[in-house]
DNA sequence: ATACGCTACTAAAGCGTTTTAGAAAGCATG
DNA sequence: CATGCTTTCTAAAACGCTTTAGTAGCGTAT
């Protein structure tokens, strides 16, 4: 019950050493050290059910064995598998992960000084791709000898930080590759805001794509929205005066608002339009009908951003980079175009 | 750049005070303080950019100003908001988030170890509800004077832990009411599982309000599942050879199901069935159509569970159990049932 | 016999705070 | 003039660990 928790004096008298020994043994530093010994020691760290004091080894060692994540906006449907992967990383590490939200800019940088105060020894940061994005605070602490590794950020080339970054090109070019695959060649594009480099990057990839096949690009065939909801649907609404047989659009919430458009329109998916969406498979998997979607590999981004901030904790001048691959994963609203004209009220 | 960190002594020196007099000040504890010395020192503090050692204080008061939290079942569509409400609820009252994530009740008690070892100074551990959960560990760590505030976990009655709970049999008779008041008599029912607390008490809420207006309870109207998407469609293809003229789906994942199920069977939502579904409105609100949810106030779970912890760090005696409200969300899948025959091909 | 090296351990300083006990200075009281 | 009371500030111990420098004991080379 409330017994005084043990100290590692209390586990040294105990095993008949001085607490040197016991934290030698522990940390396994010193090899050269008689069996007999460390087996008494261990025995009475065992018996007293001992545990060591973090606070107490932060002091001397300078770090916390923990690693601050900072999550830019919440209600993005990225931020479950992030924070996921990032926690399955830090734990077979040994390490704590801390958890910050920001909403906007100023709460990401109250965050930065919450970790800073709180002596993380990393830091991984998930952002929104701002083109206009401030980055000063990361590098000031990352200047400060705290490891800050960027997933999903818009960064300048020679940027002093780690970072994870998605193939949103690639991705583009896939998801549109698809579409002419299956023969579309009159294919929208529901584009990510022009302010986000994801946005950006998505719609080089479709714009590439469509390059590749010979199909020129027709400018009232794209819209751009701003990943909600509410701008999918509205841009399918209008779109569809297009008529196009295909439709890439850029992220998960705008394909479901795009999905709600066509009900409303009475155009069937993918019998008269096919879609494609991009972003976490999760939220767009279990519509009606399921969802082909660009899945971007989220989890894999927490978990690699950690493994790179803890490699820059042994190696701070050796910055890396890492680019992560999408794949499409093929679900029910993409089929080949119907010969003819296309129907619907709109 | 790499200037030394400040410490405490570096301000007493800079503000010609000693140690105690800075920790005074900024503590905020002795008032009788001459108003010059005071700004002496906050100029000093500010002029070194000084920032206080969390592992130095640890050390001293035994106190980490870290709340941890323990989230089970990383797929469940409540633990983003679980999250954020608890992370704000912190950062509001100067205490940070240590997160850890829980597959099953190994690492639930793995997670806690963790806990234990990192010295938090309360515990928020999110659990589904098992009406066999083992609680050993929590109540030992709450034992050991760590406060452990369950959410949404089965509890006896006198577990010595705070606690927060979602009324579910209340959300189970509130979505049932509407679909009677809407005049239905026919109302099936998708359970959730009958090992979980939440699903029996939501069924409990459906049959009482059945009772309540005088409807018999029919078996065959009722399916149990597992809350997973694959469940609710399976049921629903089963459910609807009944014939009901609405069904209340107690999970979100499994009405996007039933959904599916219904859009397979050509049954129009809600001409033909009204739907009503539970849990994270986030989900379903953006299924075509919209659909009509009890919603359980996640984050504000999150955020009160923080709260109770924090106020049982202060009173370690006063349990406290808190029962959380649902609401009825009315969207566009429930309607008066139709006159006559019902439809489909089922 | 002396110096040396090796093994297996230990003493003690130091990390940066908080906190307790108390000191110095000024002033009123008997 | 001694005493006591305030007010304002300080000295120093303590928290529980890591780590550096070093020692005791003993065998071996010179």
């Amino acid at each position: 019950m409330s017994e005084q928790q043990a100290t590692m004096r209390s586990v040294a008298v105990a095993a008949g050493v001085s607490m040197s020994t016991v934290s030698n043994v522990l940390s396994g530093r010193h090899e050269q050290m008689a069996v007999e010994t460390r087996e008494r020691v261990l025995a009475a760290v065992a018996s007293l059910d001992y545990q060591p004091n973090h606070a107490a080894r932060s002091l001397v060692t300078k770090r916390t064995a923990t690693i601050g994540l900072i999550m830019s906006e919440v209600t993005n449907s990225l931020y479950p598998p992030v924070t996921v992967g990032a926690e399955a990383a830090c734990r077979r590490s040994g390490y704590g992960l801390l958890l910050a939200n920001a909403d906007d800019a100023d709460s990401e940088r109250r965050g930065v000084d919450l970790m800073r105060a709180k002596r993380v020894d990393a830091l991984v940061v998930f952002a929104v791709s701002l083109l206009d994005a401030d980055n000063q605070h990361l590098y000031a602490a990352q200047a400060a000898g705290m490891p800050v590794v960027a997933i999903n950020r818009h960064l300048p080339v020679d940027a002093p930080l780690s970072a994870v970054w998605f193939d949103h090109t690639s991705g583009g070019r896939i998801a549109t590759q698809h579409l002419v695959d299956l023969g579309h060649r009159r294919i929208g594009h529901i584009a990510g805001p022009a302010n986000r480099m994801t946005g950006v990057h998505r719609r080089q990839g479709y714009e590439a794509a469509l390059t590749a096949a010979g199909i020129p690009r027709h400018p009232t065939l794209v819209a751009v929205g701003d990943y909600s909801f509410a701008s999918g649907e509205r841009l399918m609404l209008q779109l569809w005066r297009e008529r196009p047989t295909a439709v890439f659009v850029a992220g998960d919430a705008m394909a479901l608002g795009a999905l709600r458009a066509l009900s409303r329109l009475g155009v069937r998916v993918p019998d008269d339009l096919s879609l494609v969406a991009f972003g976490n498979p999760d939220l767009v998997r279990y519509a009606t009908p399921a969802i082909t979607t660009v899945d971007l590999p989220v989890a894999m981004a927490g978990r690699v951003a950690v493994e790179l901030a803890l490699r820059r904790m042994q190696r701070p001048e050796e910055k890396e980079v890492r680019l992560l691959d999408t794949s499409l994963l093929i679900r029910e609203t993409t089929a080949p175009p119907r010969r003819g004209k296309g129907i619907g009220r709109g």
